[in-house]
Order: structure tokens, then C-alpha cells, then sequence
RNA sequence: GGAACUGUAGUGUAGUGGUCUAACAUGCCGGCCUGUCACGCCGGAGAUCGCGGGUUCGACUCCCGUCAGUUCCGCCA
């Protein structure tokens, strides 16, 4: 094609390849032209190496080195040679050679790149995203698919060695009541009708069960059309996963397998086995998440009997309300500034808490705006049930249960942050098992299903079903890791009563439940075989194997918070006639339409 | 739907009411240079300060609105 083939990675010239001759292609990462001779810095996918442009070896090469420019686009031929003493450069994996250029073939010119094609770049996301082709020639970036390219490859390994069968599941779904918001597809053979694109191939995985395939995996695109965060993502990948004939145990500890195999072989890195596992009630009580941070301590403190005792109105209250009042440490914060406690407050009042109050632990007494309302003696109890020292901080939060989790469990993450308590290189895996099944839609005035509709409850709480729907726990487990919800899954309902019970809960009339899911309650007629599953977010399990801060940076293509994508302008406008094939008005006024 | 932060040459920043006729670095263009590797030296070009409105004698600077990006709340079984 050009007359020449590409020999060699440009990272993977050694001094093993001393005295041959090689044929490189790449893009110019930088050329210093020193007049009489030129150095380029070529660069592909492997790394870098040196090419050096002397008019001694090939004056019509030299010549044509003088015209090129970053990213231009080279085929190079020429020799290995260790560099001349004193120019090696030890921090270049290739630092120890170089290549003598005999013939230069300029295979495209480029236009100057509208920032720098290099590690740790500080630019605009808005231009990553719009040139994301020249985002993505970065090395970190190319790492980072690289590496996500081989936790799929080790998942796929793992699970095919272990007999799960990967098989793919349609895009073009329809809309199930529930959940998050849909993408619809309109038909074109069908006006009026929609399709709608799958938020997780759930109820396919589990006919998939019911149809003897046993072990099923997917690595599979899911849509979910909800505001978008760091971590979140319209469309997002899940390594989705279900099995037959096995119980929760069964599963969390292959999953634990997985998991290990993934880090070591795509990071090599050990991964403890098995996970601690704690229950949603512990997790909430312990660290108000369900999804708690464990790399380190600072635990939600309860205090609200000593609270009860006090003459504080405003924790008293909360406690009357059915609230809770508990506590967190923030050791050797006792400098804090009025400012800086303020600041922590507003931070409280995101998550909806009313008030943030504190004790400054001194050697000689508290500072405590609330303290007037405590007996020396509850002080005393506060201090040491917290156990407390000089120059601590205490923080509370009284409210009803779910406000202050949320709240006290972030500050408490917020604290953990500003501590430096959180160690970025450890890794803390747990399950979190034991969900409710249900909880109570304020707004809807009905219990919904925390998980989904299918997820089996728990056998020894199957009779609260009908009396006290709320402690119903489920067969439900999350796994965690360093604060992050990687995983989640259940084991799911297979008998017909105690679906139909569910549905029931949650208001469904049964020709509600067979207009919606007519086909699974078929399905399980036919003798569907217990089972259960598990989806894993592949985007989120990358974002934390590379230590990333958003999810974006481990796709390749990702959308902008207000979902767009700055590269290709999606969504845009469609003609008027592709509307009308699809029997679809607009009640919008677009101009210049 | 809501809150916060950001928006100034290609890029990253400085500039907080008046020599701002907008600075610095880097990149870019031209010249010189045979051992550099963030090469160096000399010279040059490059910005209607996101957009619209207002306050003011005067606005990059203050106010209001708007757009875009990011983070968060709501939302996300």
C-alpha cells in the first residue's frame, strides 16, 4: 500500500533490536529540529520512540522531516541503534535507542490539535468531548480502554470456564412499568406503538432461565433516560449475569471469585476472599448508606437516648417525630472556624437535614452552642459514648431516619475526605445483603419494590408479606466497593403465589400484572426453575480499577451531563418526512424548522 | 425542576470600576542551530474578554437574564 509495512510498535523498540532494520508508523508526538539534525518523537498505541533525521543517512528524508508537524501521520524504515553515550534518556521506556530514519513517507499531514496530545492534560471537558479522537490518542486514555478491554476479556474467561453461555438479548424492548424513565423507539410498522430500550435485560434473563440455559451471562448496553451525575450515564454497560439452581451463597462467592480473577488478572492485583457481608440495617445504622465507604471508620454514633434526657427541644422532637439523633467524630477538628462548621451545616442541609449541631471537645470543657441544654453528666456520656477526646468535633444530626443517614452519612464521607483518612490505593469490598423488599412511596401512597418486582423475599419473613409488608427483607445483595455500588442482584420469585402476592402489594391488579408481565407468569407456568442473578456496572467497576472520578473517562464516547454528544451533535433534528413515516407531531415550535 | 462553581488569543491562566491600546506561559508562523528529548536563541502573528440587556461619565470587572460545561439535590426498581 505504501510500500512499506509496519514492523514494530513504537514502545516495543529494545536494544534487542540493535542493528536491524524496522519499519515504524505513527503519529509525531514532538519534533526538535536542531538545524542540522532532527529528532521525532513518534508515537502509536505502544509508546514512543526516537527517530532521528540525519542528512548523512538520507538527505531526502531529512528534508522532508523539516515540513512535518504534531500528529502528522509517518512511515518510517530504518535502523535500530543504541543511542550514542550521555543521550540516553532514562525516562523514556525506549530511552536507550533510537531509530535512524533511511526512508520517511508522510502517510497525512494534521492539522495543528487544538490542545495537547499528552497525559494529564488540564483542558476544557467540553473540547475533550468535541475532539474526542484526539482525547482518545492520550495515553491514559488508550490505557484506559485497553484495560477495560481486558476486564471484558477476563470476565468472559472466567464465566466461560465456569459454563455460563453468553447470549445477547434485544435492544428494541418495550417500556415496563416502574423503574427509571425509558428511551422510546417509535414503529413505524405499528404507529402509535413504541418500543422502549432496555434499562436492564432483566426479564429476559430470567425466561432465559426459565427456557434451561442455566448459566447466562451479557455484556450488555442498558438505557436509562434519568439526569446524569459522574457515575451515570443515559446509556451505560452492565455485565449482567443469572443463574439457575443455586441459592444467595452460591452465587455471592463465585461473584467474589470473579471479581478476584478480574483484579488479578487485569491489574495483578489480590483481592481478599470472601467479602465481609453486611446487612442494609447495619450498614444504614453503622454508616448511614447502603453502600458504606469502609476504608474507614468515623461509624454514625447513636445518641439519642442521652438526646431524650436533655432539655433540647430540637432533638427531642425528632425523637418524638420517630426520628433518630446520631452523632459523628471528627477527631482533631475541634480548630474548626465558626465559618467552616457553617459551611459543614449548609453541606448537611443538601440532603435535606434542618441543622447540624456540634460540640468542640476542649481540655477544659466543651465549646457547644448546644451544650446549655445538657447536664455536665450527659456531656460526659456524649464524650464518652463517642469516645471523644480534646480538640475533637462532634457532629449531630436529629431527624427522621432516612434524612439523617443521608445526611450524617455524607458528612461523614465529606469528613473522611478532609481527614485524609480515605487511603486511594485500598480496596474494600463488601456485600451488602438483607434489603427490604418494599418501601412505602410517600408521594404514590404504595409500597413499590426496592429492587424489582421478581426479587424472592427472604423465607423466615414470607408471612410478614401480609401483615408488615415494610420488615419484609429480601433476597436481595449489593456489592460494594470503596463507597461505590458496583453490583447488584437477587434471587428471584419462582412460585406463582408469592408473585402474585407481590404484585398485590404493589397495586397491581392481576390483569395489570398479565397486561405488563403476562408473558413471565406464562413463562413460569412452565416449570421455571429457581434462580437468581446479579448485574454488575462494567462502566463504574473500570472508573474504580483506574482510580477515575467519573465514568467518563473509561468510555469511549461518553454524553455530557445534559446527554449530548459534543462530537457527533446528538440528539439533533430529523426531517419531516422520517416524522411522518413514524406517524409522529410535534407540539413543539422549533424555529427555523 | 433546584443549588453551586466555571466561561478572557489555539490551549492553560492573570487581570475585581479608569495607561486594558488586555498580561504571562505554552502552542502557532518565520529565521538560526548536528545530540536534543518540555531542545535552545531571535523575530512575528494571534482575543470583538460565552451571548443579550442593564447600572455608570466609563464595564473583562458590578447587576439581571441566557447559553454551555462540571459537581451535587430531586430523579436513577
Amino acid at each position: 500500500m505504501f510500500g512499506l509495512k509496519k514492523t514494530h510498535g513504537c514502545g516495543e523498540v529494545t536494544v534487542e533490536n540493535e542493528g536491524q532494520k524496522i519499519v515504524l508508523m505513527g503519529w509525531v508526538q514532538r519534533r526538535r529540529d536542531h538545524g542540522g539534525v532532527i529528532f521525532v518523537d513518534l508515537r502509536d498505541r505502544s509508546g514512543l520512540v526516537q527517530v532521528v533525521f540525519n542528512p548523512e543517512i538520507s538527505k531526502e528524508s531529512f528534508h522532508k522531516a523539516e515540513t512535518i508537524r504534531s500528529e502528522f501521520v509517518l512511515a518510517v524504515s530504518g535502523t535500530v541503534g543504541r543511542r550514542p553515550e550521555g543521550t540516553v534518556n532514562p525516562n523514556m521506556v525506549t530511552g536507550e535507542v533510537e531509530v535512524y530514519a533511511h526512508e520517511l513517507k508522510i502517510l497525512n499531514a494534521a492539522k495543528t490539535p487544538p490542545f495537547y496530545i499528552e497525559d494529564g492534560v488540564d483542558v476544557d471537558e467540553m473540547l475533550r468531548l468535541k475532539y474526542r479522537y484526539l482525547d482518545l490518542r492520550r495515553p491514559e486514555m488508550q490505557q484506559s480502554l485497553i484495560a477495560r478491554h481486558k476486564t471484558n476479556m477476563a470476565i468472559r474467561r472466567f464465566l466461560d470456564e465456569k459454563g455460563f453461555l453468553e447470549i445477547e438479548t434485544p435492544i428494541l424492548a418495550n417500556s415496563t412499568p416502574e423503574g427509571a424513565r425509558d428511551y422510546l423507539v417509535p414503529s413505524r410498522v405499528h404507529p402509535g406503538e413504541f418500543f422502549a430500550l432496555p434499562q436492564s435485560p432483566q426479564q429476559f434473563k430470567q425466561i432465559l432461565m426459565v427456557a434451561g440455559m442455566e448459566k447466562y451471562f451479557q455484556i450488555v448496553r442498558c438505557f436509562r433516560d434519568e439526569d446524569l451525575r459522574a457515575d451515570r450515564q443515559p446509556e451505560f454497560t452492565q455485565l449482567d449475569i443469572e443463574m439457575s439452581f443455586i441459592e444467595r451463597d452460591d452465587l455471592l462467592c463465585q461473584m467474589e471469585e470473579m471479581i478476584a480473577y478480574v483484579f488479578k488478572e487485569v491489574l495483578n492485583k489480590d483481592v481478599a476472599t470472601p467479602f465481609p457481608r453486611i446487612t442494609y440495617d447495619e450498614a444504614m445504622d453503622r454508616y448511614g448508606s447502603d453502600k458504606p465507604d469502609l476504608r474507614f471508620e468515623m461509624e454514625l454514633v447513636n445518641v439519642g437516648d442521652i438526646a431524650a434526657e436533655s432539655s433540647f427541644q430540637v432533638f427531642k422532637n425528632a425523637l418524638e417525630a420517630g426520628g433518630q439523633v446520631k452523632g459523628i467524630n471528627a477527631v482533631g477538628c475541634g480548630h474548626y472556624s465558626r465559618k467552616e462548621i457553617d459551611d459543614l451545616t449548609k453541606y448537611a442541609s443538601i440532603f435535606g437535614a434542618k441543622g447540624l449541631a456540634w460540640i468542640i471537645v476542649g481540655e477544659e470543657g466543651v465549646k457547644s452552642p448546644i451544650a446549655k441544654f445538657f447536664t455536665q453528666d450527659q456531656i460526659n456520656q456524649l464524650i464518652n459514648r463517642m469516645n471523644a477526646h480534646p480538640g475533637d468535633l462532634l457532629l449531630f444530626v436529629a431527624d427522621k431516619p432516612s434524612v439523617m443517614a443521608d445526611s450524617l452519612g455524607h458528612l461523614r464521607l465529606e469528613m473522611g475526605k478532609r481527614l485524609g483518612l480515605i487511603d486511594k490505593d485500598e480496596l474494600k469490598f463488601a456485600w451488602v445483603i438483607d434489603f427490604p423488599l418494599l418501601e412505602y412511596d410517600e408521594e404514590e401512597k404504595r409500597w413499590v419494590a426496592m429492587h424489582h418486582m421478581f426479587t424472592s423475599p427472604k423465607d423466615e419473613d414470607l408471612e410478614l408479606l401480609d401483615t408488615n409488608p415494610g420488615k419484609v427483607r429480601a433476597k436481595a445483595y449489593d456489592m460494594v466497593l470503596n463507597g461505590v455500588e458496583i453490583g447488584g442482584g437477587s434471587i428471584r420469585i419462582h412460585r406463582r403465589e408469592i408473585q402474585e402476592k407481590l404484585f398485590k402489594l404493589v397495586g397491581f391488579t392481576p390483569e395489570e400484572a398479565k397486561a405488563k408481565f403476562g408473558f413471565m407468569l406464562d413463562a413460569f407456568e412452565y416449570g421455571a426453575p429457581p434462580h437468581g442473578g446479579i448485574a454488575f456496572g462494567v462502566d463504574r467497576l473500570v472508573m474504580l480499577m483506574l482510580k477515575k472520578e467519573t465514568i467518563r473517562d473509561v468510555i469511549a464516547f461518553p454524553k455530557t451531563q445534559s446527554a449530548t454528544d459534543l462530537m457527533i451533535k446528538a440528539p439533533g433534528p430529523v426531517d419531516q418526512k422520517q416524522l411522518k413515516e413514524l406517524h409522529i407531531k410535534l407540539d413543539i415550535l422549533r424555529q427555523n424548522n
